[in-house]
DNA sequence: CATGTTTACTTGCTTTTTGCAAGGAAAATA
DNA sequence: TATTTTCCTTGCAAAAAGCAAGTAAACATG
């Protein structure tokens, strides 16, 4: 997902962004497992590796997906945060849950997102984006 | 793509299938091109290479997204379709498209989808399932 | 029916990307 | 000052993708 090729495909141009697998287990991380910090993405059990992590966060972050931001309470550490951009994608990641929930294997230990996009999908959206309404942009 | 991990995340799960770039392109392509033939997929301006899409169309067809039935009326080709399963993707695709018709650059050419999802969404799904109403499984 | 074309797929090679392990730097802590 | 925490980098090996050429079966043509 380095080079960006503007393709006039709106599925596509998506996919510039989107089109690799950490990117969205980031995005997802980030607004659906309220995860802030580096090592909570590491800390997933899907097992990035930190290089890889450096750069989707950045990748994310130029692409103006995420926000970066130091910790005040910390300075160690940055804070990331979804953008309203962002935000925008948890529909494909709601379609996902919402196609992930129909044919997983019944054995299975569901999620508790399964339950709840299936229920209300449109109530787990605002709730989400609720929690980030402090978001500027 | 090659390995599935079956995570319990239904994120992780969906991208196991669809997380790699070609895989949604192809899906696009005999969705909402209705690309039949293994020389349409060549076709795509986006250039995926002979041995990539092979690969990629057994994935496919091996996970349940499509069906591979050979050509009645010109045997040396294939006739590739979408199943159910891979139909209910169209969520997906289509909540990409309204993302991007939101982020696209507003200089560049539009596609005919964009505007279409924009009017009516669920029409949009609907009219293209029924293209493929005829699909058995 | 011999020859050439179309269609799908394979193979070998190079380049790119990813994965992994180790290490490094700034801020906090003791 | 020494140690820990957090984020990031580097070097190397493994995997995947890209590219070009070639193969084989079905078909078309003279």
């Amino acid at each position: 997902m380095t080079k960006k090729t503007h393709s006039n495909c709106p599925v596509y141009y998506a996919l510039d962004f989107i089109g690799d697998k950490w990117s969205l287990i980031i995005l997802r991380d980030i607004m659906l497992e309220e995860k802030k910090f580096f090592l909570d993405f590491i800390g997933s059990h899907e097992g990035i590796a930190t290089n890889i992590l450096t750069n989707r966060l950045a990748n994310l972050e130029s692409d103006g997906f995420i926000n970066k931001i130091r910790d005040t309470a910390d300075k160690k550490r940055f804070v990331y945060s979804p953008t309203k951009k962002g935000l925008d994608i948890l529909p494909v990641i709601i379609a996902m849950i919402t196609w992930s929930s129909k044919y997983i294997a019944k054995g299975s230990p569901a999620s508790n997102f399964m339950a709840m996009v299936n229920d209300d999908p449109v109530k787990f959206e605002k709730d989400i984006c609720a929690k980030f309404s402090n978001q500027t942009e």
